[in-house]
DNA sequence: GCCTTTATGTGCGTTGCCGTACATAGCAGA
DNA sequence: TCTGCTATGTACGGCAACGCACATAAAGGC
């Protein structure tokens, strides 16, 4: 999959502006990167990078969308934060880390358009926009790892699921998600059942609907109504260093 | 106190040095910086930046620490790092934010080295060893909050409070930390009465004793056997990082 | 020495989530 | 159509942490 990518023309790269942060590049730093820029096909699960290991390029999601995940030596795993056409994936080769702890995998199929370390990081020493934009990308994400770790502490799994599901909305382009309760408790780091309850009270206040991986959002409002307050200091921190 | 700076004198500047990441810097870097920094004296449970405020500079502890939490708007806290003198406070200004949505509060009374915004930014655009230092730096800040997210989901507040211990005495001078059950509580977002309660299982069974917020550590090698992985896997990427 | 304040200890009922077990219901392939 | 697999529903006991109330104990002011 990782490897379908055409000969460079422009008219794929035309659409890396579909991720946030290529589209509010200047032309002329965009110009210099779309050499670069080659066009990939994420599936549902794949494995973006493994915890300490190599990481060759930086993506930016254009239609799919990475959960970035911790998984403890026994096994449990929980989500620290979720990145789709508005961020970048792979910040720690700009961070200088080379590598990170954590897992990326791929939670929503779709576009991201993919750059070799080298080329992104000779962009990122010039110094101008480019590196502003990454780190005040990182910024953002920072706030929404914060964000989570307070989450968890202070919140319901049924305010996290609505947090959970209303962000991941927010980066599909549709109001079908594809994703089972079990995949769900592996993000919020619960049970598989503590989900399918709290997933069935959203379902008999009529905000979500779902059969067998597939859940609808039938009403934002509701939704937002419901979610603990995380859900808007993430997104308000993150106009207002973007926007 | 935060007042009570000297006229600059290399005495003074030289114990700057005793903050890792000034001491990692190449002389001739430290050599620009030095006349910019001032020391400052920080006393227990000051607030060195307010939620969303301006921040005019930012901080190096040496002797000091820091905390960074998050206030809800029902008044409830929980920390998500801790900064002492293997950091830097302030990188919000340097990722380019000006300002975070955390308050950062002094939880270890002691000394930090001050810079202005303008001169340390003036530095970081070098694009040197210095930004190399301090992105590095929020790499390691940016594991230490992800991995405070995940803790806070899967681990019991005991486990938690050990890792929290262990922590503040890598920070720490001494053996004995001056801070009442109720701090921790803020800190680690429980009740007072679960600190109270997860502080007699571990003055129980010797690891700690303690009166009337003095703390002292008696047996390191029993709390690193009882804390969950989280305060390692920190730990080695901070060395992995920084070392 | 007494009084006040602050820190810690303890009890009690409640809740949210856990671990486990098992039942049902869609869907796919033989 | 039957079979098997996967997704979801439900139940039960258990435990960690909660909110609340109040008891004790150490330090400090007078």
């Amino acid at each position: 999959m990782a490897e379908n990518r055409t000969a460079s023309n422009s008219a794929d790269q035309g659409e890396a502006r579909g991720n946030r942060l290529l589209a509010a590049l200047p032309a002329e730093a965009f110009e210099r990167l779309r050499v670069h820029l080659d066009p990939v096909s994420f599936t549902l699960g794949e494995v973006v990078y493994e915890s300490g290991g190599h990481m060759e390029y930086v993506y930016f999601p254009t239609t799919s969308h990475i959960s970035l995940l911790y998984t403890m030596i026994d096994g449990s795993t929980a989500e620290m934060g979720l990145v789709g056409q508005e961020g970048v994936v792979g910040i720690a080769l700009f961070m200088g880390g080379e590598t990170t702890p954590n897992r990326a995998m791929v939670q929503g199929a779709g576009l991201a358009f993919r750059m070799k370390a080298k080329a992104m990081l000779d962009e990122f020493k010039r110094g101008g926009d480019f590196q502003h934009l990454m780190l005040r990308y990182t910024q953002a994400l920072i706030t929404q790892i914060s964000q989570t770790a307070v989450c968890n502490r202070l919140h319901t799994v049924e305010q996290r699921l609505c947090r959970w599901l209303l962000m991941t909305h927010d980066l599909t382009q549709s109001d079908e998600l594809q994703m089972t309760h079990e995949f769900i408790s592996h993000m919020l780091g619960v049970r598989r059942e503590g989900v399918t309850m709290a997933a069935n009270r959203l379902r008999e206040t009529g905000m979500i609907s779902y059969v067998r991986g597939q859940i609808r959002i039938l009403d934002r409002q509701q939704l937002m109504a419901h979610v603990c307050e995380c859900y808007q200091v993430v997104k308000d921190e993150h106009s207002r260093l973007l926007g």
